[in-house]
RNA sequence: CGCGGGGUAGAGCAGUUCGGUAGCUCGUCGGGCUCAUAACCCGGAGGUCGAGGGUUCAAGUCCCUCCCCCGCAA
């Protein structure tokens, strides 16, 4: 008899890993995820991935507000023996976490105890990394703080972003849950406690956070520009920096200087070190385009600063 | 009705205010120059101006309708 399971998960990420269980035959009685809210262009109401998928598989779907408030009942009512969570957005509290009997995995797509939170994808690539990868771990009070019960590594490819990295990583992840499921069922999965002094944490990212610093090297401002694509994304003044690579480059230009700005060259700015070259990019209002395309039709004063980042609220 | 930008040559744009021969940068094709080049010079091809209707002697441009794309916001 399998497991009756209850998945909590609302982005693009959830979604492999609600599919497994489906597919790995898991009674899946209920799902959760956040609340809808307008979005898209015209505001309308979208259903996230996840909602949309249960309801193409036809199971019953939650969206409490606080899940630790109007959460504990339905979900004390569907009876889990196990819950499941992949970037759910809420925290769950002790109540919630006592009522599956087996207790709550998440699927965390780092490699714990290193990136913690809720970025953990876009923080990797910020900082360089080449390997990443998923853990298996048991839910409790903290952030990520809970034993770890299996990993698997992911190389980080040069051609990366958040987008396609947290994409491979959902993939993976999902194939370690049923993984992990499967040893629980079991009674062999491995379990161990994270080792607090190799610990760390990044924060949720946030749309200011998209600003380069391009006094940093453009080593850095690269893996920046993979780490915060596709969302916040990563601005170099009113620009939008798609791709880049960084380049060798002697000069006593201030950083952000326009090296070069032509269509056969594309677009070059000078960094704290080298020179961030833009392969593709994306001005106010306008959509992606190759830098070379980008400068055909639009000048860009050579030797200038990068533009004027055109402020405004937020 | 949340706010806003846009659809003109293969690519990226200007031209629309105030109707009057379709323009720029790049690419492409041919020729020239050069030790050489993503350089430079000369020449050519390539456009139902998103779709439909209307006004007009004349519409990319003015009026109406529709389709599509994108940014903000999340």
């Amino acid at each position: 008899m399998s497991l009756r399971v209850v998945f909590m998960g609302t982005p693009d990420y959830g979604v492999p890993s609600l599919e497994a269980l489906i597919q790995a035959g898991y009674d899946v009685a209920g799902v959760f995820c956040q609340p809808d809210k307008p979005s898209g262009r015209g505001k309308k109401i979208t259903f996230c991935p996840v909602k949309q998928c249960a309801i193409a598989h036809g199971i019953p779907v939650f969206q409490p507000v606080k899940t630790r408030v109007d959460g504990v009942e339905p979900l004390r009512q569907l009876a889990p023996d196990l819950c499941v969570t992949a970037a759910f957005g809420h925290i769950l509290s002790q109540e919630v976490l006592d009522i599956p009997r087996l207790g709550t995995v998440n699927v965390h797509a780092s490699l714990l105890p290193k990136y913690r939170g809720s970025a953990p994808v876009n923080w990797a690539l910020i900082n360089g990394e080449t390997v990443t990868g998923v853990t298996t771990m048991m839910t409790d009070k903290g952030m990520d703080t809970g034993d770890i019960l299996m990993q698997r590594q992911v190389a980080v490819e040069p051609g990366d972003n958040a987008g396609t990295l947290v994409d491979r990583l959902a993939r993976v992840g999902a194939e370690l849950l049923i993984e992990t499921l499967r040893a629980i069922e079991n009674g062999t999965c491995p379990r161990r406690p994270q080792i607090e002094a190799e610990a760390s944490y990044y924060p949720l990212l946030k749309k200011e956070m998209g600003v380069m610093d391009l006094g940093k090297s453009a080593r850095q401002l690269c893996d920046f520009t993979r780490g915060m694509n596709p969302w916040p994304g990563a601005y170099a003044g009113a620009y939008k920096v798609l791709e880049a690579r960084a380049e060798d480059w002697a000069g006593t230009e201030a950083p952000g200087t326009i090296l070069k700005a032509d269509a056969k060259q594309g677009l070059w700015i000078r960094a704290g070190e080298g020179a961030l070259r833009v392969l593709r990019m994306q001005a106010a209002g306008g959509k992606p385009m190759n830098a070379c395309d980008y400068l055909r039709g639009h000048q860009m004063e050579v030797g200038a600063l990068i533009a004027p980042d055109k402020t405004d609220a937020e």
